[in-house]
DNA sequence: TCCTCCAACGTCAACGTTGACGTAACCGGC
DNA sequence: GCCGGTTACGTCAACGTTGACGTTGGAGGA
């Protein structure tokens, strides 16, 4: 019950003396290494039962040729927003199969702060890193990357060459939405996009912008809203745009929170039976909603399990080339996105 | 670009080279040790800065008199659960302030798979860990404990003596809300719990019991739901609620995914307007429901950042009593709680 | 002038472990 | 009985860093 100084931890010079070996040999019986005799083993395991020993993982990873510290880093956005916290636990169960441990950090979209962490992890000599870029530069990344430190990117693409990434099909989804909505006669479709600086959200306006133009609809720049930064900003330019002398008749919401503020204005002016929503990033209990929420789903598992086995086979050394794997997000219709324009 | 195999780390013995000093020199001037002057220090930040030099932290905390590893572990049921999540994140930003990174995990609540966990990060001789017991014996933890690692044991208490808790009043909060949905006249209250070997659940439970005899209601058996996992099973199991000759007129659900069973089944029997509805754990998007489901809120930041303050003063050599701080939930009432009984 | 003291370095060993290599004992074969 | 090979150990040094403890030179005081 003291402090930890209290009691000092074993060492294999301490299971050594007890079972009257060498450390060497301790060793061997530890790593199950050949060349300990059965009955040597025997007393080996059993001197370190009865001390508790427990190997040092980081004296043993120091003088290790290979290095390994069987440590990951995780670097996402914020561990506390669903989609980031499902990515990470996919990530956890992958690297649980090599007895990797995972260290996780939220960066805040904020690169210095990414760069900071990124520091962290290399004094603690991860063998690779599992990171959603920081919006702005990359330099840190790709530094990190140049030293050598295996890496793979997740949900946004590296904008340097030799890394791989994961990413969701932001742009040809966001088209595909578009589609939907104008399939059903829909000519007003308006645009409401977070931050311009994320890929993401320029990948879904372009897709956005595909849609109008396979469709033969005309970009009307006063149904674009962008830097949506959360729910209430949200909530505010979808009552700008529903205050418009030609009010749309459909909105597409490029991001999770910016889809919530759109649909309590809607509710707010008991339009959301009449004005059709498609949204990016599915949500919990967006089924149980009135009407339920069209979205495209990100396959999020699918996501994480793929970042974590490109950084496990670059960790165990594969030299391919760069991977960019791109996992597909699929409409799922729930009435929002079927209601039809008025008239 | 290559394998990590094929650069080096430059170590203290690369800078004092270049830097044509001792590496103790270089170790003084990394660590802002005093006894290095200005212009000494000057040329070993310039060596270090061409070279790249990152010090080696596992090197560092193995020589080190404290043993420091900078790192903690959290170890969670469910990392991907947003509950788990947001007090992830509250353990982190506090670890943030001290340079510490954070090795997480998921328990998936089975006290093997924690044990195996557990001995992941005493291998990797964590400073202290902060974690969620699997339901069961706690043998494990208690073992880990009584070596001496600072634990704080967050959600649910410990079972042993000699260590720090941060739970919800999950007790008392029960029992308001059971007094809230009385004072609203309702005179049959249903209870619709989790597993019943979560103390979460229990102590919810004792709290509902708590709420009917401070208001002279009987207990009715029949009225009782436990050992609901997932959304699914609660569905069902309201249904069989409401095929009551004398159906409940509220229903406490002391669990988010319990919640949103229930609440699927009052939707489709249409009932959601005329039962009542109080949930343990707030969910998002609650309020925009309809009606918006009162529930209890678990102030889920705060109980992060007690556990973290309590982890870092024992890392820090706090030797007081056990802790046992309690984060109090509170009603929010949003609509459904509000529903008064029929007649 | 000499001695003390301190700042600014350096030397050495050790943290707990494992790679490289040494060695003694034993086995089978001729 | 000797030789080559193998098995079961042990010895030693090193991984990168820092604590303990030197050493040196110069400032300052008596």
């Amino acid at each position: 019950m003291d402090a930890r100084s209290a009691r000092r931890e074993p060492t294999m010079r301490d299971v050594a003396a007890l079972a009257k070996v060498s450390t060497k040999t301790v060793s061997r019986v530890i790593n199950d290494l050949p060349g300990a005799g059965s009955e040597v083993v025997e007393r080996v395991r059993a001197a370190a039962r009865t001390l508790g020993y427990r190997p040092n993982l980081t004296a043993s990873s120091l003088r290790r040729s290979d290095r390994r510290s069987a440590t990951i880093g995780v670097l996402l956005e914020d561990l506390s927003n669903p989609f980031d916290a499902a990515l990470l636990r996919a990530v956890e169960d992958r690297a649980r199969q090599d007895g990797v441990l995972v260290l996780a950090g939220s960066s805040e979209d904020d690169p210095d702060l990414q760069r900071e962490l990124l520091t962290s992890l290399a004094t603690r000599r991860v063998d690779g890193i599992v990171v959603m870029a920081a919006g702005g530069h990359q330099d840190a990344l790709q530094q990190e990357r140049e030293r050598g430190t295996p890496m793979v990117l997740v949900d946004r693409p590296p904008t340097f060459d030799g890394t791989d990434s994961v990413t969701t099909t932001n742009r040809d989804s966001s088209r595909d939405a578009v589609l939907h909505l104008a399939g059903l006669g829909h000519r007003r479709i308006a645009f409401l996009g977070d931050r311009k600086t994320l890929w993401t959200s320029q990948e879904r306006y372009t897709g956005y912008l595909e849609g109008l133009a396979h469709t033969g609809l005309t970009l009307r720049e006063e149904l674009i809203r962008t830097d949506l930064h959360g729910p209430d900003a949200a909530q505010t330019a979808t009552a700008t745009l529903l205050d418009l002398a030609e009010p749309p008749t459909a909105l597409f919401t490029a991001q999770n929170l910016v889809t919530v503020g759109a649909m309590r204005t809607l509710r707010d002016r008991e339009l959301h039976h009449r004005t059709a929503l498609i949204g990016f990033d599915d949500f919990p209990l967006a089924d149980m909603l009135d009407p339920g929420v069209t979205v495209l789903r990100q396959d999020v598992p699918a996501l994480g399990r793929r970042a974590a086995e490109l950084i496990f086979a670059r960790i165990a050394g594969d030299q391919s080339p760069p991977a960019h794997a791109v996992v597909p997000a699929t409409l799922v219709h729930r009435g929002s996105g079927e209601v039809p324009p008025p008239g």
